[in-house]
DNA sequence: GGAACGATTCAAAGCGCTTCGAATTTCGCC
DNA sequence: GGCGAAATTCGAAGCGCTTTGAATCGTTCC
């Protein structure tokens, strides 16, 4: 069932049809009745490709997912960030157009999905620090919201973030505050720039107290388990272990605690842990006491946020750049415990 | 730049430039080279909206991603398949768009993305054991692929799966034969066709040996590393609890081995496990010795050849149904070990 | 030299929808 | 009863591409 098909049942003309089913304000209320119902009837749909020609929107917004060429692996948090996005795309009536590519043809994957006319706008995912990305979806001229930022960009953009900083230096002066002086860090890859202000927070928290940096207890690399348990692994072979760590994400803290583990050590007890906490679906840490003390912020309400920053963009609502900084809730769980007194 | 801009600036109709970077045959060859030059020197790319209005064709797969709506999870394993699929797709030109939505909304969500024009073809996620969605599909008369599968279905379509059920008699017999007989099960939902059959194979390994099937050791719900850490939790209270456990996944492989350590256990040791394993990227079971004995099948893997059999279809090299049933692997780790003599 | 034919190229219609500008109705009022 | 404005409806063009059927060009062959 097609416009022409409709609008000939009806006896109409298709303009007043389109009209009529698009909420135009020149169509008598009783033909719009008669239309919707009919339409409903014959349970006509627009053909999205038409419209989006006839319109030149797409109603779709694109988000192009890199896969880490060395290591193929696909960011966990992807999932929930989705589903964020996803119910608001749905309520709102677009569709998401993913793209997923190796590091290398990033950049030509946003060029294509634009040039191609698939997408009316992007969100831009984990931004590297001084991330090139940002320039080219600028010139390229559709919207677009990143999830992260880049303070160093030279122009302003939407974002949505979390304070990073703010989030480990309270994780780090919590550690200090129940005793613990040796703190490990284990991060996301720091070339992103949520993971650099996590480790400026940490940083900072340390000097402010007075303790050195201690680049053995420091480590940066993909969020996965089995890095949580190498890095771990590593730095309790150290002469002097950390008593407790921070560590940037909840899978890096189940490979730490595996680590804590097979050397008989026990969480909470013998050694503390703090971990960053996305909130994903499969992974909760909550309950009663939560697993793991942590910093924690819903990677699922990003999405939802940053969808409806950038539907109020291509609408056509907002003009200027909007920015969402979000502090993460500290909660208190049962991976920490008083430092020992050395 | 568009089609009418180009042809205006090569001097040719907008037919010749068409088929020239269409690889049609009638095009003189110097005439081809001269067109594709100019395209790629004004990086002129072919509206997709324009193109799919006029072929029919959208170029573009559509996977509906259903949220649990009690629980709101997103299945973990969507990154990973949706990484493999893409692959295909990019590779052969085509996009992924992709809805969330909730359970309840899943069948409208296919209907509208198929009258709506926006998708040639779907892949099916997650079959139940009598799911109606592929009868809708059916229907639909659009082509899908369903990664899983559900034998119960009347007619026949096109699937990829893992043997589930042998991967999880072979399991069993595993830790059988080393000695255990006292074996928990903890399941995904066995509403899924893919749980129930695992469980069919884990009951009927036990049945060969003599071994009564005990409902208070299993357990199926979502995979969840809390829920594994739960129903472990709730099995070492029994009166004799498991000296096994078979788990249809890493997560809830994660959460057992919690309940294990807080309960003072160790896996391999005191505990066995085994766990099937979908080779996820961001939880990798590998190295030399594996942290869990596993049976595993790569659900990225999975995703490349739902894709690929798919297009296969949309772009009509096959009209058969096809099917790939892939049998797991049986991988020794670090996760099981002699079964105590009782 | 011209008919016949294959090789190229082209003009125009059409995909299904929106929207501009014009036409037609309807209505209030003198 | 008739006029003008407001309320509705309509015809047709256009979004950018593919594709049909026709036109043009260049060769070959008698």
């Amino acid at each position: 069932m097609n416009l022409k098909e409709l609008s000939a049942i009806l006896g109409l003309s298709q303009t007043t049809v389109s009209r009529a089913l698009n909420g135009f304000p020149e169509v008598k209320e009783s033909t719009r009745l008669r239309v919707a119902e009919a339409a409903a009837r014959y349970k006509y749909r627009p053909n999205a490709r038409a419209k989006s020609l006839a319109t030149g929107r797409s109603y779709s917004i694109g988000h192009i997912i890199p896969l880490s060429s060395r290591k193929e692996i696909v960011n966990p948090i992807f999932a929930d960030f989705i589903a964020g996005a996803g119910e608001v795309y749905s309520r709102r009536g677009y569709d998401m157009t993913l793209s997923v590519v190796r590091d290398e043809d990033e950049e030509r994957a946003y060029r294509e999905l634009a040039s191609k006319g698939s997408v009316d706008g992007f969100i831009l995912h984990g931004p590297k620090t001084d991330d090139p990305r940002i320039k080219m979806l600028q010139a390229l001229g559709l919207p677009f919201v990143v999830h992260g930022r880049d303070q160093n960009a030279p122009t302003s953009y939407s974002w949505v973030d979390v304070n990073n900083k703010r989030a480990f230096k309270r994780a780090t002066e919590f550690l200090l505050d129940i005793g613990h002086t040796r703190i490990g860090l284990i991060n996301g890859n720091e070339a992103s720039y949520f993971a650099a202000r996590r480790r400026e927070g940490y940083s900072e928290a340390l000097q402010e107290r007075g303790i050195a940096i201690d680049h053995s207890v420091m480590a940066a690399d993909e969020m996965m388990e089995s890095n949580g348990f190498e890095y771990v692994s590593a730095m309790l072979k150290l002469q002097d272990p950390p008593t407790a760590y921070l560590v940037s994400s909840v899978l890096l803290a189940i490979g730490a605690r595996r680590a804590l583990q097979d050397a008989g050590l026990t969480l909470g007890r013998d050694v503390s842990l703090v971990t960053h906490d996305d909130d994903l679906s499969y992974l909760p840490n909550s309950g009663d006491i939560p697993m793991f003390t942590a910093v924690r912020s819903s990677v699922r309400e990003a999405g939802q946020k940053c969808a409806d920053i950038l539907l109020d963009v291509v609408e056509g609502d907002q003009q200027a750049p909007q920015h969402a900084l979000w502090e993460a809730q500290l909660l208190v769980g049962a991976s920490t415990g008083p430092g020992r007194q050395a």
